[in-house]
RNA sequence: AACCCGGUAGUGUAAUUGGUAGCACAACAGAUUUUGGUUCUGUUAGUUCAGGUUCAAGUCCUGGCCGGGUUACCA
């Protein structure tokens, strides 16, 4: 049954892995790899890519890669090549001894340029850049060749040879691959091979000053690593013509590149490009900022490895291009912190309630339970006492019908505590409700009434004289709409889209005391508010949590309509 | 009017490769509940269109429509 479940739910790569097994085509081999530049941070749309590669690997008992794509010296740099290795291994993948750098492969991808040139597979073109581009044509128009196509074998290999030696300023020549300014596909255009650039290499250091193009470097990268199936993003599959030429044109391994849709989330951008405008024009605090979809913005929000690896399966993998709806992301993360994160009760928006039946001096400890899905996680102790703090939500003096909470005259329970009921409603000169007076039924110890009576509400408390302070930061979607692309007015663009209430900060919130110690990085579900982390800024002075994501919340649905 | 790719409930996907259109999330209704959480049950809702082949088409063929990508010395 699961073995069925199993083959019926298998993506369109896993398939074409599955016949390649069948028929023996890579003598049973399955070698990944994930390929990023290191020029930017990990988001989780590269989370799909890397759970798919090295989820791949695992199932067919194959290995993974990791190779930085790094040949635009111009962008990249060492920091990112940090940030994505710890990346990677907070997600929960390891690459063992398999770390590459497609710089490594320079020596080699120049020896093949040389033999691309002797075949007279390839030529040095002197063209201006705009003259090469007007020379491409157009999609529909064939392009025209170079007036340096047809020079010699010995005038390329001078030519090329003195590129590399530094004798040209940038833009001086390129390396092109000689195959048809006519062809349909425009990449096929005589497409560049290398350029000239005077610039450092974050690994090379000087060594080089001529820089091979993606296209030029990605296939023969895979071909040297042993690569058996190549998975990239939709985008590439105008690239496999010519991935496939250099394969076969130089005559090496020949690794097949397959392509997928990358993962789109509705309240967010997913470019890089968009994601350093954000940082960079200060619309979030940083590439970590727990609104950004990087993974150290979700790390930091209080997501785990085991929700985004989740979501990651659970969008699935096809060829077309989807946008998968945020709540699957919430969900996701909700589904974990159930079962694994320990409950306590904070109050974010605090109204005092003031027993009047309780002595001002007495003080009682509760049970309260740990984690209702986890029986191992046991008991803790909560103070109870005449002054406490409820949520400012959790009472209406003048309630519609469906409100089942405090309300006038009305008896509610406290959770793990007592049933109280209100019986008297201070207000200040305005008219703002300061204090509820309340009593208490000594008898409903625990939180249940020896005579049977029910109440239909519970409520979070915070004992007023215990409590401890914390800022508490309140996060929501980064975009206000869906799409941040759909836009009122030509005149605006997606920025116009941000949600101008996307962080909203709780100065002072009251914890339960067993919360005072916490350490960044904890997770908690605050009883009927949400996930919350303690945020990489809290202290012991002063706490700070992260709301991850709120509880599901029928109430907040019903009262919307 | 170029080339490449795609189109299945609101969203994301599956359909043993031509044989009963299923799953998850969302929405809605109900049950349980010391979290209006969790859990459980049920309901609504789908093959882009027109032809063709076939006993049988989401699947194959032809054409249309719609969407994405491609005119970087980025990846």
């Amino acid at each position: 049954m699961t073995e069925n479940e199993n083959a019926e739910s298998r993506d369109f790569v896993r398939q074409i892995i599955d016949e390649d097994q069948k028929t023996g085509k890579w003598d049973g081999r399955v070698h990944t790899r994930f390929p990023p530049e290191p020029n930017g941070y990990l988001h989780i749309g590269h989370a799909k890519s890397i759970c798919l590669n090295f989820g791949i690997a695992e199932e067919f008992d194959g290995r993974t890669n990791l190779r930085f794509d790094d040949t635009n010296p111009e962008k990249e740099d060492t920091e990112y090549v940090e940030s994505i290795k710890e990346d990677i291994r907070w997600l929960g993948f390891d690459w063992q001894d398999r770390l590459f750098f497609a710089s490594d492969y320079f020596g080699q991808l120049y020896e093949w340029a040389e033999q691309l040139i002797r075949n007279d597979k390839a030529y040095v073109c002197s063209l201006p850049l705009d003259e090469i581009r007007a020379g491409r044509g157009t999609p529909s128009s064939a392009g025209t060749n170079s007036p340096h196509r047809d020079r010699t074998v010995d005038e390329n290999l001078d030519l090329f040879r003195r590129m590399k030696a530094g004798e040209f300023p940038e833009g001086a020549h390129v390396l092109r691959a000689k195959i048809d300014m006519a062809h349909p596909h425009m990449l096929l255009r005589d497409p560049i091979m290398y350029r000239i650039r005077h610039v450092e290499h974050h690994r090379t250091g000087s060594e080089w000053c001529i820089y091979p193009t993606y296209d030029y470097t990605h296939g023969q990268s895979d071909a040297l690593e042993g690569i058996t199936h190549s998975i990239c993003t939709l985008e590439f599959e105008n690239h496999r013509p010519l991935y496939d030429w250099y394969c076969e044109t130089l005559g090496i391994h020949h690794p097949q590149q397959i392509e997928f849709n990358r993962l789109n989330l509705t309240y967010t951008v997913m470019s890089k490009r968009r994601l350093l405008e954000l940082v960079n024009e200060g619309h979030v605090g940083g590439w970590d900022d727990p609104r950004m979809p990087t993974l150290r913005g979700l790390r930091r929000r209080g997501y785990t490895p085991a929700a985004i690896r989740n979501l990651c399966t659970h969008v699935g993998v096809t060829k077309h291009n989807a946008v998968a709806d945020m709540v699957l992301l919430e969900n996701s993360i909700r589904e974990d912190l159930n079962r694994t994160a320990p409950r306590r009760m904070a109050v974010l928006n605090p109204i005092k309630v003031v027993l009047t039946n309780y002595p001002e001096d007495q003080e009682d400890l509760l049970d309260a339970v740990n984690n209702p899905e986890d029986e191992g996680a046991g008991t803790r102790s909560v103070p109870f006492s005449r002054e406490l703090w409820i949520e400012r939500d959790d009472f209406m003096e003048d309630p519609p019908k469906k409100f089942f909470r405090l309300a006038p005259g009305r008896e509610v329970r406290l959770r793990y505590a007592y049933f109280i009921r209100c019986e008297e409603v201070i207000k200040d000169e305005d008219g703002n409700i300061t204090e509820l007076h309340c009593t208490v039924d000594p008898d409903t110890r625990g939180g249940n009434a020896p005579d049977g009576r029910k109440v239909k509400a519970t409520l979070h408390w915070v004992s007023a004289r215990h409590a401890v302070p914390a800022e508490v930061r309140l996060y929501d979607h980064l975009f206000a709409v869906e799409d941040p692309d759909e836009v009122e007015e030509e005149s605006k663009d997606w920025k116009s889209n941000l949600n101008p209430d996307s962080l909203h900060v709780v100065e002072t919130a009251w914890l339960e005391p067993s919360l005072s110690d916490s350490q960044s990085g904890e997770r908690y579900q605050f009883e009927r508010l949400g996930y919350f982390c303690v945020d990489a800024d809290s202290s012991n002075d002063q706490l700070v949590f992260n709301r991850t994501v709120t509880l599901r919340d029928s109430w907040a649905r019903a009262r919307r309509k």
